[in-house]
DNA sequence: GTTGGCACTCTTTCCTTTCGAGTGCTAATA
DNA sequence: TATTAGCACTCGAAAGGAAAGAGTGCCAAC
């Protein structure tokens, strides 16, 4: 169902000085806002019914009208100008990510940092990783009682751990060792490192010492927690110069569960395609404890078949335009960092292409 | 200047009383809670003299006693029963700790989430590290583009880097180079990578496309990075559940300065001899965010000359004895884990030295 | 030195009043 | 028919005031 033009207007002005403001807005703050040329009344009238419609509400009669979650969610959808950086803001952007990016695993911290610094508002970066093998394995031989096993991941990280054992080992068995994981060991999934395989690999080594299993534990572990999705929250403060969550224990609840690493995104639909942003309002959300906020989340290709979110988490009341924006190069710069290279070009103003939670009505 | 025993009791249970509930204690909660066989009028006189002692005062005439800063600082040093976990607490500490730690790096974070849950307060965790330097270089061909670097430094941490390289490399050069560094660069402190070495070492290796110099790159940032403290904070939110933060501004204010990773010892002073735990009341701290906050540190043993600090954020109104307590068990098990091991062994109650600020007049 | 008693102080809480922003409606107007 | 001006009305927020209660300080008695 479609509305009229100058009830579109007027929804988007509300919206804005709501945003604005964090006060319910009245007719006449529209009136002389909004350039359509009509008195208080008239706009009252169409306030009514937009209320009606149940794109605003009023908290009590005789209070200016605030947006509902559905309000908020046609003006994400058609009304909001979609905000264009200026060219210093995309260009500090880009520099602040640059100092930052190593690596991927150093990098999500830095990422989830920053995108809360950008936004003021707490944000949280996470990856993904889908199904990653062992592409190369290393043992260095130290001295006796000790080896540093090094492997490197089909994505392309390094993963590396010092072992010392209360035992002597000679370094030709570890040279074995080295060999046989090399061979053995590569190419396969977590799943696939049995203790069938472990066996044998030991027998093959002639390893009568249980340094085999020690090895092969690394293996077990570096696969396991390259496949579990990273979280990383910052920000969590920001929260608190929000005006509605002046009352600390409101405040405390949202924190808590963000910093509990909450899951902010349903599982079946976690993943967009790279470039897209989404917007998640109130009860859109799946957990309870955001039902009254708002979640933008941008996704980015990570490379290597990975893809990773970034995110912020804010109040209903929330500038989306601005946010969706900065998320956006942000998840751009990341792309075009990690990714496998089909992102767009460092200069250039990207889409920013909004996906609701569902076109609802 | 001392005061009497029956002072010292009074004084006791007022900071315990005021610990428990947050409220100020009247004359009357004392006397039918100390075991001290005097009324309420009694108490009062006694009272009275403490607030002219500069011990407690009033927030207003009419309201019970608040320890001052004083106050706590004689209820630290001298009252404060040194709080014996029982054996289940402690440990129910270590093994939470022996699930959590693997190498320091990964732990940091680690142990401040750990010590925050314990106490309930934000916590933060530190390092710094004193002179570090390369004990083995390592050069992992992968492939002609490719190599991975790996650094074990004096503190027995590995680092590795993955280098893509634009230009093709032989093997050989390759293996010159991890030949090179490997007697090179090992043994020396960062400022000891000069220009002149790196030089030297190209010319050597016969290097002509520049790997040597991220090579060196590397073991610079390598050395940087480990000499850097770092520090992580975690639990931040949970000031919020204190009746002192029920201001948001106020605990905005303080949570932005943690997070801000603001430094909360002065460096002077930064460190104790391990096993010792430090407390900070008030004003006693430097920084002005914190002057009304208390901080509770305690040392441990990094091994390798490396100290590290556990410490925890809270307000004045701290359970100071049984935040010790915690913190001295978790500080003991890092010693015996991380440290050069003069740690007492695990089951040992350890002796909770604690130490003021300057023991005051 | 200790205790009971009592007047006094000062905050907290609750209630009432006032104020004002903003509405909804009606009647006039283009 | 759509818009506007005007006006009574509503309801929350802010301001004022009275009552309640906790706790003190001090005095006189023990």
């Amino acid at each position: 169902m479609s509305i009229s033009e100058r009830k579109k207007k007027i929804l988007a002005a509300v919206v804005d000085e709501y945003v604005r403001t964090a006060e319910p807005v009245g007719s006449k703050a529209i009136a002389s806002k909004a350039g359509l040329g009509c008195s208080s009344a008239t706009i009252r009238n169409e306030l009514a019914e937009l209320v009606s419609l149940g794109y605003l509400e009023q908290p009590h009669t005789s209070a200016g009208r605030v947006p509902t979650p559905m309000g908020y969610r046609m003006y994400v959808n058609e009304l909001m100008e979609k905000q264009r950086l200026s060219l210093e803001e995309t260009e500090d952007i880009n520099r602040r990510m640059n100092q930052k990016l190593r690596e991927l695993d150093d990098t999500i911290n830095d990422v989830s940092r920053l995108a809360s610094q950008l936004t003021d508002y707490p944000a949280l970066a996470l990856t993904t990783r889908t199904a990653v093998t062992i592409k190369r394995f290393d043992i260095i031989y130290v001295d006796a009682n000790t080896f540093i096993i090094v492997v490197m991941l089909s994505d392309n990280t390094v993963k590396n751990k010092l072992v010392k054992l209360p035992v002597s080992v000679d370094q030709k068995l570890v040279q074995r060792l080295s060999a046989l994981f090399n061979s053995g060991f590569t190419g396969i999934t977590e799943e696939a490192v049995t203790p069938l395989l472990i066996n044998s690999t030991e027998r093959a080594a002639d390893d009568t010492m249980g340094v085999t299993s020690v090895i092969a534990a690394f293996a077990i572990e570096v696969l396991t927690e390259a496949q579990t999705p990273t979280a990383s929250i910052s920000g969590e403060n920001r929260l608190l110069s929000q005006p509605e969550f002046r009352d600390p224990d409101k405040a405390h609840r949202l924190m808590g569960y963000l910093s509990g690493g909450g899951y902010i995104l349903p599982p079946e639909e976690s993943m967009e395609e790279a470039g897209e942003i989404k917007v998640l309002i109130g009860p859109e959300n799946v957990a309870e404890e955001l039902k009254d906020s708002s979640v933008v989340i941008a996704t980015y290709d990570a490379g290597d078949n990975t893809k990773g979110m970034i995110g912020v988490v804010g109040p209903t009341r929330m500038d989306y335009s601005a946010v969706a924006a900065k998320l956006s190069i942000l998840a751009a710069g990341l792309s075009r960092r990690l990714g496998s290279g089909e992102a767009p070009p460092e200069g250039m103003h990207n889409k920013l292409i909004i996906k609701g939670d569902t076109g609802n009505e």
